[in-house]
DNA sequence: CGGGTTTGACCCGCGC
DNA sequence: GCGCGGGTCAAACCCG
């Protein structure tokens, strides 16, 4: 096996670790070292040191069972699962992706899941929307660097948070690809990013790193 | 001057 | 039907 299938396996079997364990932050314990590719939803971006914050994994189609009714189960759908390490501290942080999952929250009792019940009751009602893909990072800078190029096109202070929510659209023609970056209302130094959509294109900068990042992409999609 | 940010207004989906 | 609140628009502003 080559050390790039092996190193895919063992991103595999962190993924399932995460998946069966309770969603939200985990503690890292990994013995990644090598640089790892950071995917968007079908493009790859740039690849990154094991010191960097962002790791994304994808392609993974049910989430396993945690509770009967609480169960955020999907099977045979192209969603996303990430795993973020905090470059702060040894946390893993979640993503997950759906077609039309919101990641509303409701009195902040949610965190980033959301209850199955829930889900069930937005999916049914939302119409299908562009694939989401969120996760939480600790970091003093609310905009990570993901390769890609940012517009800021609106803030809104939502309910029950002090910290506003700012909205960005991807600069590039025709890309319809957003995202939200909030900060944590119970531990401001959580940062939430949320994209929605697929880029088009490939990153705006880093020639050198998408290209290296491209070989690795092969593993995953 | 061009590109990005700010911010108040507006739109619209959802819950009651 | 109405009000609330999240998301978007767009004019004004800022900055290199």
């Amino acid at each position: 096996m080559s050390s790039q299938a092996m190193l895919n396996q063992s991103l595999f079997e962190e993924q399932e670790m995460i998946i069966s364990s309770q969603l939200g932050i985990f503690p890292f314990h990994t013995n990644l070292s090598s640089s790892l590719p950071l995917l968007g939803f079908n493009q790859p971006l740039k690849t990154l040191s094991a010191d960097s914050p962002l790791i994304t994994l994808s392609d993974h189609s049910t989430l396993t069972k945690q509770k009967e009714d609480f169960t955020p189960h999907f099977s045979g759908l192209p969603h996303l699962l990430s795993l973020q390490r905090s470059a702060a501290s040894n946390y893993w942080a979640w993503g997950e992706l759906s077609d039309c999952m919101s990641m509303k929250r409701s009195g902040g009792e949610d965190h980033l899941g959301v209850s199955a019940m829930k889900m069930k009751k937005i999916k049914a009602r939302r119409k299908v929307r562009e694939p989401r893909f969120c996760f939480k990072t600790m970091s003093d800078v609310d905009v990570l660097d993901d390769g890609y190029k940012w517009r800021k096109y609106g803030q809104k202070v939502v309910k029950n948070t002090q910290h506003p929510r700012s909205y960005y659209r991807c600069t590039q023609d025709n890309c319809r690809v957003k995202k939200r970056v909030e900060r944590l209302a119970d531990d401001p130094r959580m940062v939430i990013t949320t994209y929605e959509g697929r880029h088009i294109h490939s990153p705006s900068h880093d020639e050198d790193d998408s290209q290296a990042s491209a070989q690795l992409t092969n593993f995953f999609w």
